[in-house]
DNA sequence: CGTGCCCTTGAAGATCTTCAAACGCAGTGG
DNA sequence: CCACTGCGTTTGAAGATCTTCAAGGGCACG
C-alpha cells in the first residue's frame, strides 16, 4: 500500500508501527484540490490537519493592504496546519493548491485522539513544529538584516534543495516559480526580483525564463547568500 | 511551595497533576546568571531546557555580519530552548540574562522522559512551541510588508502586554529598553527609531527617556500599528 | 491571431541607512 | 563637590537601496 509507505516516510508518523499507520489511514479523510483552489483560508477556525500525498501547497499571509507573503511549499508526505490544530487557534495562512493535490486530513479530535494514544506522534510532532519555528525564526533573522539580493539567493538555495533537478548545464527548480512567488517569499517587490535575476543571468551564474529558474552556478549563489555586502544594521556586541 | 504554583501556571506545565510537578521539579536544576551573563549560546548543542523562576533573559541572534537580532524577552513562568531540545539540535538563539535570573533547568534526556511519561506534557510542549511559530510567522509577515515606523507601533504594544504597568499619565514599558533593542527587535537603526520616538513624543503619544519607554495615548499607537500608509510590496491577487 | 499574463527596463523619488558631531545623564574618582 | 568619562541619545546631511509608476516586449494558450 503505497499509503503506508508515505506516512511511514512523513516526519509526523517516522517510527510508529504498522498497526498505528493503518489506524492513522483508518481515521483520515482523503481530500483533492483543484488548481488554485485554497484548502483552507487564514482566519478560519483550525479543524484539519493536512497531509499532502502528491501534488503541492503554497501557504501564503496577506497584509492589510492586499500584499502577499509565501511561507513555504508544501510537498509530498509534508503536512501542514500542525501548529493551527495543536494550539486549537484559526488558521494562521491559506494553503493554495498548485496543481492537483490529493492529501489526508484528520480532524483535530482525531489527531488529538492519536496523539494522546501514541506518545511517539505527539514527541514527533514536537519535533517538526520545532523544525518549522527553527527555520522561520532563521528567515526572521534574515528579512531584518539582510538585503534583497542576499535574501533572494537564499531563497533560491532552499527551493534548489527542496525541488532541485539536475539538469544539461545546472539545476533546475522543478516547479513553476514567477518573480512574483520569489518577491512574496523574501519581502520585496517583482520588480527589484526581476533586475536582480537579470544582473545574475548576466553574470552566469543563473538562466531563467518565464516562471522558470536554472541555477548554473550553485556556488556562485552561495557566494552571494553569504558574502554579499552586509547591511550592518543594529551595533555590534563587542 | 513557590515552585510548585510557578510550574502548575505556566504554559508547560499546566494541568498536570501536583506529583507531576513534584517529579519535574526533582529531576530539574537550578540555576542562576548574573546580568550580562550568556545562559546559553547560538549554535552550542541544546542540552538544557530553561524555564524562568525570576528575572528576565533576552534571546538574541547575530547575523554574519554582527548585526543583532532581538526574538524575544522571556519573563518568569516561561521557558525557552523548548525548540532545541525537541527537536535536538544546537540551540538557535543566545540568551543573555538581564539582570540577576534564576531559572529551573532540565536536561534534554530529563524532559524527554518527562513528556514520555506523561502525555499531558507533551501536549502542553506541542501547544507552547505551535504559539511559537505562530507569533514568529506574525512578525515575520510584519518585516516583509510594512515599514519601520508601523513595525515599532507592534514592538512596543507587545511589550506593553508583556510588562506594561500603569503609571501616571500612561502605562510604563516596565524594563530597561534602550533605542538600539527596539532598533534589534524590528529590523531597523537605532537611528530611526531615535526619529521615530522623537516624532511620536512630539505628538503626545509617548513620553521616553534613557532606556525607557511611557505610553500616553495607546490608542494612537493602534492606529499606528494598523492604518500607517502601507507600503504595497508585492501585488494583490485579485 | 488575439489576449492575457509574465517579464523587462527606465526614470523618479521615498524611505531608510550611514556617518559625523554633539548633547545629557549617570556613575566614578580625584 | 566637581570634573571626567562612558554610554545612550539626538540631529543633520548625504546618499544607497529599494519602491513605485509607466511603458512596452514576448510567450503561451485559447
Amino acid at each position: 500500500m503505497r499509503l503506508l509507505d508515505l506516512l511511514g516516510g512523513s516526519k509526523l508518523f517516522q517510527g510508529a508501527d504498522r498497526a498505528v499507520l493503518a489506524e492513522a489511514i483508518a481515521c483520515a479523510r482523503e481530500q483533492r484540490a483543484k488548481a488554485e483552489d485554497a484548502v483552507f483560508r487564514e482566519g478560519e477556525p483550525a479543524e484539519w490537519l493536512c497531509l499532502v500525498v502528491t501534488g503541492r501547497l503554497k501557504l501564503t499571509q496577506v497584509g492589510s493592504d492586499g500584499a502577499e507573503v509565501i511561507l513555504r511549499f508544501v510537498g509530498p508526505g509534508e503536512a501542514t496546519a500542525a501548529l493551527a490544530v495543536f494550539d486549537g487557534a484559526v488558521y494562521p495562512a491559506t494553503a493554495w493548491a498548485e496543481g492537483g493535490t490529493r492529501m489526508l486530513a484528520w480532524s483535530r479530535e482525531a489527531m488529538q485522539a492519536l496523539l494522546r494514544t501514541h506518545p511517539v506522534l505527539a514527541l514527533n510532532a514536537l519535533q517538526l513544529v520545532s523544525e518549522r519555528l527553527r527555520e522561520v525564526q532563521e528567515r526572521f533573522r534574515e528579512l531584518a538584516t539582510e538585503r534583497v539580493a542576499q535574501r533572494i539567493a537564499r531563497a533560491l538555495l532552499r527551493l534548489v534543495r527542496q525541488t532541485g533537478r539536475k539538469v544539461e548545464g545546472g539545476v533546475l527548480i522543478d516547479m513553476p516559480l514567477s518573480r512574483h512567488d520569489l518577491a512574496a517569499m523574501t519581502g520585496t517587490t517583482l520588480f527589484t526580483v526581476s533586475r536582480v535575476l537579470s544582473e545574475w543571468e548576466s553574470q552566469g551564474i543563473i538562466e531563467s525564463g518565464r516562471e522558470r529558474v536554472v541555477i548554473k552556478r550553485p556556488h556562485g549563489l552561495v557566494a552571494l547568500a553569504e558574502d554579499l555586502p552586509p547591511s550592518r544594521r543594529g551595533a555590534e556586541r563587542p
